[in-house]
DNA sequence: ACCGGAATAGGACCCGGGTCCCGATCCGCA
DNA sequence: TGCGGATCGGGACCCGGGTCCTATTCCGGT
């Protein structure tokens, strides 16, 4: 499709590296390497001007940060493909770098023919992420939907009813009148209610309710 | 690396489709197709069977649907290979096939090379989203530390105090104990605070306040 | 056949929540 | 200087929320 060669911007502080990674993307990778910067100062200074298809960037750097550079780049131009390659294979490091705007991850370790896959698809505007990187996407998706399971167990079938209720803001005549039953009776079953939540009246039992996801 | 053809099954109720992709991976993509499935229930089961590399799975499907075949496949077998590809293009499907396990999401049209890319890296155990994709979840990543602003613009300091301290669950005497006020004036607040927020008591006061994000 | 718990409901009672009206002070702005 | 709004509070009043006790029905488990 694009027969035009990569352009690529690499930042590094190692110059070792760089110019594995130069040797890398332009014998093999049909890229070429328009910029090399050591710290994300002048990482950003070179991005902007060259404009390439992708910057490869390092996290650890001295000076201004991998991660800001990152960010700062994003801000200005939020198209611009970031390949993030670093040590650094943990949580905070992987989803500060995504929310920066890198839209790719990989380790330094990653097999060149998986290094160079990242930076083409980078390049086409896709995201790649590291074998590593996208199993904890994964786990991080799907944290949220988890805390389901039963809201009060200790609950009866009725008492969830009226607190599910309680929990739109319904005052007793309503539920009562929702549930065909006579506000007594609500007034009663919400006592035990308050008692097994251990709260003193119904705001804070709304509170409790919508903290477990009843309500909305 | 590995020379060995990837062996991949195909989940699409479009033969034609199937067929296309077929002549893709085993002409220009070195893979074998080693099995088809045209719906949920058959592709699970040929996928437990083969254990391919790589699952290629359409989202809408008659019978059981890509999404609960995902879900059910990641079950059993965490580390095998999903990648969706489908026409549906927005944020629900997209996170709700991230969630399902998938390691892959790519739309149809995509171009060739990148489909294949997006196999191949899936292969590898890397996550591979098409170009659309990345930027939903960078949006999603960012959004969290977003919702602030002001909370409710037209409600005086004083009230906004009072709201607060309502939803934590106290009662009239304990917010005025904690603003040395009168148990009378915090009533008088609240009254008015009700009227702004168009509520009726302060149960539907404290949803309100809590959706906006105070208390906690 | 019996017991215990869930669900329903009434009576009596207290008190906090909520409303309306009124008055006071203070401050900023026209 | 005066107006308006924010803040503070009192009085009077109503009623819903909450508690405690008692009682009935029904059902499942022993």
């Amino acid at each position: 499709m694009d027969e035009e060669p990569l352009r690529v911007v690499l930042v590094d502080d190692h110059p070792l590296l760089r110019h594995g990674l130069r040797a890398l993307l332009e014998d093999l990778g049909g890229a070429t390497v328009v910029g090399e910067a050591s710290n994300g100062e002048e990482g950003i200074a070179l991005a902007l001007e060259l404009d390439p298809d992708v910057v490869v960037m390092d996290l650890v750097m001295p000076g201004l940060s991998g991660l800001d550079a990152t960010r700062r780049l994003i801000d200005q131009r939020p198209e611009l493909g970031v390949l993030v390659l670093t040590m650094s294979d943990d949580d905070a490091s992987v989803f500060a770098a995504l929310r920066a705007g890198a839209r790719g991850y990989v380790l330094k370790g990653t097999g060149g023919a998986q290094f160079l896959a990242a930076v083409r698809s980078v390049a086409r505007g896709e995201a790649a992420y590291g074998a590593g990187v996208a199993s904890r996407i994964r786990r991080f998706l799907t944290a949220p939907p988890q805390p389901d399971a039963k809201p009060f167990p200790d609950l009866t079938q009725r008492e969830r009813e009226i607190l599910d209720l309680l929990a739109d803001g319904r005052t007793n005549t309503e539920i009562a009148q929702t549930l065909f039953l006579s506000s007594k009776t609500v007034k009663n079953h919400l006592t035990s209610i308050f008692a097994k939540l251990q709260v003193a009246d119904r705001v804070q039992a709304t509170i409790r309710a919508r903290q477990a996801g009843l309500g909305d």
